[in-house]
DNA sequence: ATTCATTTGTCCGTATGTATA
DNA sequence: GTATACATACGGACAAATGAA
């Protein structure tokens, strides 16, 4: 009935393929992180094509965060180990151009941390719990301190949290959000009024939090820290957006 | 007590500089997509760089999918809408290189997929509930048919829950997490012996997460979701890995 | 501490196939 | 169908930067 089916083909530029051969090779571990690439003029005599080409694909492969290459460095472009900036990169562009709102940040950061809690209440090691109540001890000796301080030991507390939920995605992509939200709100946050007081709100959450996860209790651990980022972010949210969030608090 | 903070300088290449310019622009709304850039030539007249210069600019911004060009076009390169697909790379490269296992991102899928159908619960608007029950059609339709139509329209049902979530980010998030595993179980997938058996189970599933979603009960709907995932995916996770899976389930 | 060979960053010119008017 | 402008790819060149002798 039908004959064979041909698949359209796409003029694959030179450059492309230069990316593609040394991606496989770093994916599939053969490069490992550290290792170096041929210097340039080597590579144009092993792809065959020009120091044009070959440079237009190391700049890809830089802009993927694979590899870093330095002015007169004689022993070639460096391999990198993975770094989640590329895909930060890619989710800040997502928010600017798809004008993805502050409520979508937040809420997802809640579905996000709220299941790193769950399974951090179950998985947990003892050291996983000395590492977050050390934070929640950094936090608190930041409240007279910088907001730098008290941010910093924030972002290690829900980290320890992300870590002990024992899924890497789950820490990478809340990792990734924070920061995106943070950059949107920071002069806001900076010129907040009742800065102290949401401070310590902000450190009696967590303790209830952790208390949680110290029991065992995932699914009240999870909705307290929906209810605390909730708590924190409602302020500088829309209106108009904030049923969307409360729907995740019930 | 410490004088001025200076920050350490790196130096910034040329193609980087037209890269932040034109990126800004494209981010900032002032070049819509469809618009074009200017040529190469008259880019590197604006820039007062080289053509290479232009040109490794041009192959970063491609790479990061805001532009394409093709040779011969007279309009120059085209500025596109944002698309996924820079997100997707970044994260099947993070799978590959950090060798992300299967069993974190199906618990990922899970904890995403929940809290959509928990959203969509209390959000829907009938269309929608219309387009999931058409996608639940189409997969019973296709039980006798070919396995690629089942999953088309299994995909369309969960990309109607994700839709009515009203968030984009767990829409975008999802659908890049459900390709990935897909990409990595697609053959044994393929050669499951009690693969009819496996589609009318989903679709049974699928039709009580509708059902939960109709009658607005959201707890219930990411309840079902998440064990429906479970038992769709759970022969594919190696066993050891499965008990994480199961902490999410109660 | 300095020299020196090598490498990258950038520039220029040219040839070729392609898409649009 | 032709002409024009375009992107792709090539080769050669020089300055700045790096690491090693």
């Amino acid at each position: 009935m039908s004959g064979p089916r041909f698949e359209p083909v796409r003029t694959v530029r030179a450059y492309e393929r230069i990316v593609e051969q040394i991606e496989e090779a770093v994916e599939s571990g053969s490069l490992q992180p550290g290792e170096r690439l041929p210097s340039e003029r080597e590579l144009m005599a092993q792809f065959a094509v020009s120091r044009s080409t070959v440079r237009e694909a190391l700049r890809v492969l830089q802009a993927r965060g694979l590899v870093r290459s330095r002015p007169g460095d004689p022993h070639g472009a460096e391999v990198l180990p993975f770094s989640p900036a590329a895909l930060h990169k890619s989710m800040t562009t997502l928010a600017r151009v798809d004008e993805l709102s502050l409520g979508e940040l937040v809420q997802f950061r809640m579905v996000l941390d709220a299941s790193a809690n769950l399974l951090a209440a179950r998985l947990r090691t003892d050291e996983e719990l000395a590492e977050m109540a050390a934070a929640i001890e950094r936090m608190r000796a930041a409240v007279a301190g910088s907001y730098d301080e008290f941010s910093a030991a924030d972002v290690a507390f829900h980290d320890a949290v992300a870590g002990a939920s024992r899924n890497k995605l789950i820490q990478i992509c809340t990792d990734v959000v924070r920061s995106i939200v943070l950059d949107l709100i920071a002069e806001k946050i900076a010129a907040a009024a009742d800065r102290e007081a949401l401070m310590r709100q902000t450190i009696r959450h967590h303790e209830e939090v952790l208390a949680a996860i110290r029991a065992g209790e995932g699914l009240l651990a999870a909705r307290l820290s929906r209810q605390s980022m909730y708590d924190y972010y409602v302020g500088y949210v829309p209106e108009e957006e904030r049923p969307a969030l409360r729907t995740l608090l019930e």
